[in-house]
DNA sequence: GCCAACGTTGGC
DNA sequence: GCCAACGTTGGC
């Protein structure tokens, strides 16, 4: 039994799908489908649930940075691209019946008033042990501990809700 | 564009 | 079950 909400990091190559345009999308919201990755995929069956409190993170940018922070507002459920031969993330080993790759819904709540970089996360002593600063680390949906959550939305010029506003200033 | 790190595949 | 080859990720 763990304490709620979660939270997480999830990726997004800006070219493909940016934070503004989820901004941008119906309700705020996308489907955070494609995931093919079956580490991923348990943290999606698993763990990820409505409510849960996510960092979105552009990855392939320039520079690399988290940008924003959404919520977790449907739980897991079959990715419907993995059964259309037309689509890139098309596998015809699932069965569906029992599909292999599920898919889950964000909405985003607040834009970080300044993107924390990936370098900036790496500067941060605090968040040593994060894994999206880890070399080598690949997977496209992230657990954050609370304490990184803070650390990170502190970066990003947004108080962690609940917290008394700060008053040091830059 | 380069390439290190990683996950998956498939021959054996 | 081992492991080399391959494809992908993603920082730089």
């Amino acid at each position: 039994m763990s304490s709620r909400p979660r939270y997480w990091l999830i990726k997004s190559e800006p070219a493909v799908f940016s934070w503004d345009d989820l901004w941008s999308a119906p309700g705020r919201r996308t489907h955070w489908d494609g995931i093919r990755n079956y580490q991923a995929r348990n943290f999606i069956r698993d763990d990820v649930k409505r409510g849960d409190l996510v960092l979105f993170y552009h990855s392939n940018a320039s520079p690399p940075a988290a940008v924003g922070v959404a919520e977790v507002v449907r739980e897991a459920y079959p990715d419907p691209t993995q059964f259309d031969p037309a689509d890139d993330h098309h596998d015809p080993g699932s069965d569906p019946a029992d599909p292999r790759w599920l898919m889950f819904d964000v909405a985003a709540r607040r834009r970080l008033p300044q993107p924390v970089s990936l370098s900036a996360l790496k500067a941060e002593p605090a968040l040593a042990a994060m894994l999206v600063v880890q070399r080598g680390q690949r997977l496209s949906i992230q657990p954050v501990t609370p304490a990184e959550w803070e650390a990170v939305l502190a970066l990003g010029g947004l108080e962690p809700a609940g917290a008394a506003p700060s008053k040091k200033r830059k």
